[in-house]
DNA sequence: ATTCGTGCAAACCGTTTGCAGTGCT
DNA sequence: AGCACTGCAAACGGTTTGCACGAAT
């Protein structure tokens, strides 16, 4: 993977100027507005060599598609909308994680996923610019062999 | 979902026999031990009928299929190695998650899940009981509408 | 006797892959 | 020109669903 190509370009710039991880589909839909001709099944295959390739990070949420967001971010965890679902990056962590380890087990590594309302969706403070996305896209699908 | 069917019965009884959280097909190999002429369609659908009755609880981890444990359980996370792939029931939970939440979001929920290497596939300490699992069953699929 | 639950197979849907054509280099 | 990359469509694999049979009440 070591051309530069129109759809490799576009599938990056979408990530890059995204502000939050996005899924595969939303990737699609996004760069296919560049360059309509696109193909799902290229994103897949660019999204997974930019992975590999260190460039992307997955972000998976419990019971959703993987999301994508490039690499080279600070440590960090994600906060999912319950309403819109959206998913946002939080900062920090929490230190006594490896506490939590059991004795014999050995600690490599954790994940962190907060639920609850984002400020758009909170009941009082709606912001002005209130554009719910409300994406319930969601699907049963697979996980690769 | 109210008659006692073998098949239900079956399901209960290897999720209660379990000490750690189940994926659907290991489920169905069980109770397929005991009532053979099972189908899987009946363990997706039972699973999901106990879930919303509240008696099963969803174990969702990462890039990963669903597992289920028995609900009734205290609060508490995950550890999943990342060599036999068994998923274990962790004690306790940590007490500043909340303040990772930003400004203007509400806090609901969050998950928690630790990897590693588990002790019977920890290089040091492997006990004389190492009976690996060697689970690689991953599998591209959906997640239903 | 009713009616719910089951088993089977087809349908689904996100993801992967084979193949022939396209466009980088 | 050579070959990596793309697009298309078929293949995959876990999960869901329609339908007719079987069993619980």
């Amino acid at each position: 993977m070591d051309r530069r190509t129109r759809q490799r370009h576009a599938i990056q710039l979408v990530l890059k100027a995204s502000d939050r991880p996005l899924g595969v589909q939303e990737v699609f839909e996004a760069a296919r507005s560049i360059l309509p001709q696109l193909g799902v099944a290229t994103v897949y295959r660019t999204v997974r060599a930019l992975t590999e390739e260190g460039l992307l990070v997955p972000v998976e949420i419990p019971g959703e598609n993987p999301l994508y967001e490039p690499a080279g971010k600070l440590h960090h965890h994600h906060f999912r909308c319950r309403d819109c679902a959206r998913v946002y990056e939080l900062e920090g962590c929490l230190p006594n994680l490896k506490e939590l380890t059991p004795p014999g087990f050995s600690f490599e590594g954790h994940e962190i996923v907060l639920y609850g309302l984002c400020s758009s969706c909170s009941p009082r403070s709606a912001p002005a610019t209130r554009q719910r996305t409300r994406s319930p896209r969601r699907a049963t699908a697979a996980r690769a062999k």
